[in-house]
DNA sequence: TTTATTTTTCAGTACATATTGAAAGTTCGG
DNA sequence: CCGAACTTTCAATATGTACTGAAAAATAAA
């Protein structure tokens, strides 16, 4: 396969991922794309490559900086700015769950853990304790386990799953 | 709080969460509210209390039934039928996560086998060979743990990594 | 300070996806 | 076999989100 082909594969491929994970589909080509570039690239670079209006691909750039996963860079004697990715896919993949654990796990845990004290007598208000008492207590372990491999290391804790697991 | 405001507040949190997660919002909701019903709803139970139309619950409860989240359930002598989601957390994250595997994780994984191997000699080509053999180890070993992981006990597991991260 | 270059913003628009609801289809008792 | 009860489909429509591009703001050189 030519070169060429197997970027704007992987491209919108990624992209396609990105999307049903709740990340937008640009934000998820460009990363794509700088993942593949093995230079820098600056914003008319990306408007070219993808087809993507100036506002857009500077709103993606700049979310991907904000999730750590883009840093502007600097070329000597150039006023423009350039864009690379973090080619470390392990540290990728810490800075994505970090950010949704923030995002997204931390406040349904926040939430759940007040609901779970609802009170009343009812079948229906003790179906719902349980159920969201025991999402709580899901929801936490997971958080306590990404936690703690964020801080060690993404890529040991999942060799070491893996043979736990054997 | 009020058992009436806080089943809304996790009907609608569950529905938020569900599309930031790629699952869309009415269904997160139904399955919000089946999982905090104490007995199974019908059809037009769902139509009222989510005020949707029959066409979007029915759409969405066959949906959540492939998904192995929710049963059919028929009552003795009647012929309407009635909707009871799985209660057992355990159970209902292994099936969401046997699901996206299967859907989204599986052909990324293999797409990044057949690219990892695009030829070319360029910095570009190796950058590319680079990232998707990376990106080829990362999720093949996140597939072998989640399949593990789920072919065991998710409960297991999550006990199990908290001690091993400890 | 003025001018040139680059970045950011944002109102308007396009686009994708979800939702409706009525019609068609199915199932079942009589 | 008929008609009523219920479920499913799908074309039309609504809704939410993403994208554009021109204008404003910022920055740096002259």
């Amino acid at each position: 396969m030519e070169l060429h082909t197997a970027k704007e594969q992987f491209i919108q491929a990624w992209g396609g991922f990105g999307s049903q994970w709740g990340i937008n589909r640009s934000m998820a080509q460009v990363h794509a794309l700088l993942l593949v570039s093995a230079e820098p690239l600056s914003t008319d670079d990306v408007m070219e490559q993808l087809n993507i209006s100036r506002g857009n691909a500077n709103m993606n750039l700049r979310a991907l900086i904000d999730w750590t996963l883009v840093r502007r860079v600097l070329k000597q004697g150039e006023r423009m700015e350039y864009f690379e990715a973090e080619k470390d896919v392990w540290k990728v993949a810490t800075a994505i769950a970090r950010e949704r654990k923030k995002r997204e796990l931390e406040p349904m845990i926040m939430l759940l853990n007040d609901l779970k004290r609802t009170e009343g007598n009812s079948a229906d208000a003790k179906a719902f304790r349980k159920t969201t008492a025991d999402l709580h207590d899901l929801t936490s372990r997971l958080d306590a386990v990404l936690e703690r491999s964020l801080k060690s290391d993404v890529q040991w804790f999942l060799k070491a799953a893996s043979t736990l697991l054997r």
